[in-house]
DNA sequence: TCAAAAGTGTTTGTTGTACACCCATGG
DNA sequence: CCATGGGTGTACAACAAACACTTTTGA
């Protein structure tokens, strides 16, 4: 255990843009900073590496205290390396995404850490490099979302339509027509209906759908 | 100085999978490890992070010095940080990839390290989890080649339609019309003739082109 | 003169985009 | 009965894919 023992070491953190949906506005979820230097300091939700675990599991381990969920989707963003980047001490840091259902966040556990949802369009400057962390990962999701199914992770198991293409429409920032959202979207017959009307959001009703992930993975073989 | 102390340090590394095409073959430069464990076991070009340097720096000067080369193309693969990916120690690691002309490495650089061109299609097993970064960053590599005009930096500065389209089906893996091919590369007018003759592929001869990067990053409002 | 690579357009199919009206219902 | 959001199809444009022959010249 003494291999390489004339390299410096690092700490190594994990911070993660957990992204929330709803009011039909894309939120990532902040809190202040709990250790010095900075404490206070608006930030990212993020932790250190231990020994016994890997980068990918930090991660995710950061996300499960803070919010209770056992569910999501994450990725990583990538590594940040930069000197100075942290104003403490020399961190690396693993930068992840995670998708939440902002319906089922725990609400004592965000009062616990004193998190807040800010909206991805207006949100302060944070702590260090973290908006940067967040304007790349917003982007990574812009464009993932074109082709992969992850919007899902942000919508409750059931929707509408409407209700999806608005999600849709917020995270690229653009509007979209009615009917080729439509057409795109059920064509591969993975968005299924439940039978369900929702009355909530009109006096009609609309249908509620729920996505196949199942037929997906299959269709694409694809592990979810 | 003292502001994380409760958490562990972790050694950082990069490992850099170096990109290189002849032979109209895709390659990736290895050399034998020069640190136990594992001493003398094929592995990427890598070296541990400095504590005045930022991760993506490292990576650029483990470029530097195993190529000599001070101009290339780097880009970050991502952060692996599994607990025993490294057979040594604990390591994360920053995998970048970087495309070089193969022309312009320095033999006697590439003597002195015993590297070895390998083809990407025909890759021993690596130190480490050094096959999964490589079959990552070829991934990214073939997507991104699909909008990017990265090929150009794997290829000398003048090149036939022919030799790039040749290098195109090699990183895809699959062959291309020919007509299509130049009608698609050309009608952006980025790739312009020299109007010299290489008359070492046929006997008729193929115009030489060259790839405008500074009109291409004005048109794109990119920086290169 | 012929083998070997260079060079060149058109047609067809597919995909994306633009666009407008009727439906069902609660108030 | 009307205001509100739900639901539907078609025509056109843009792009991708398939496809075959002529040119040049060194050996």
């Amino acid at each position: 255990m003494s291999y390489y023992q004339e390299h410096p070491k690092f700490y190594v953190s994990t911070d993660c843009i957990i992204f929330g949906y709803f009011d039909n506005k894309l939120h990532v979820l902040i809190r202040p900073r709990d250790l010095q230097p900075g404490k206070g300091e608006l930030s990212l939700m993020g932790g250190f590496v231990d020994d016994d675990e890997s980068v990918d599991n930090a991660a995710k381990r950061t996300v499960k205290e803070l919010t209770g969920l056992e569910d999501f989707y994450i990725e990583q963003v990538g590594a940040f390396g930069n000197v100075d980047r942290d104003p403490g001490e020399r961190v690396v840091s693993i930068c992840y995404f995670a998708l939440i259902q902002a319906s089922e966040y725990d609400e004592d556990l965000k009062k616990k850490f004193q998190a807040q949802w800010v909206e991805i369009t207006n949100l302060p400057p944070l702590y260090g490099d973290h908006n940067i962390m967040i304007e790349k990962a917003h982007k990574i999701l812009q464009e993932k979302l074109s082709w992969n199914p992850i919007a899902f992770y942000l919508i409750p198991e059931r929707f509408t339509l409407t209700q999806l293409q608005v999600l849709y429409e917020t995270i690229y920032g653009e509007i979209l027509d009615k009917r080729n959202f439509r057409k795109k979207l059920t064509e591969e017959n993975h968005i299924v209906t439940t039978g369900e009307i929702d009355k909530t959001t009109s006096k009609r009703g609309a249908s509620l759908f729920y996505f196949d992930f199942d037929g997906y993975a299959e269709d694409h073989s694809f592990k979810l």
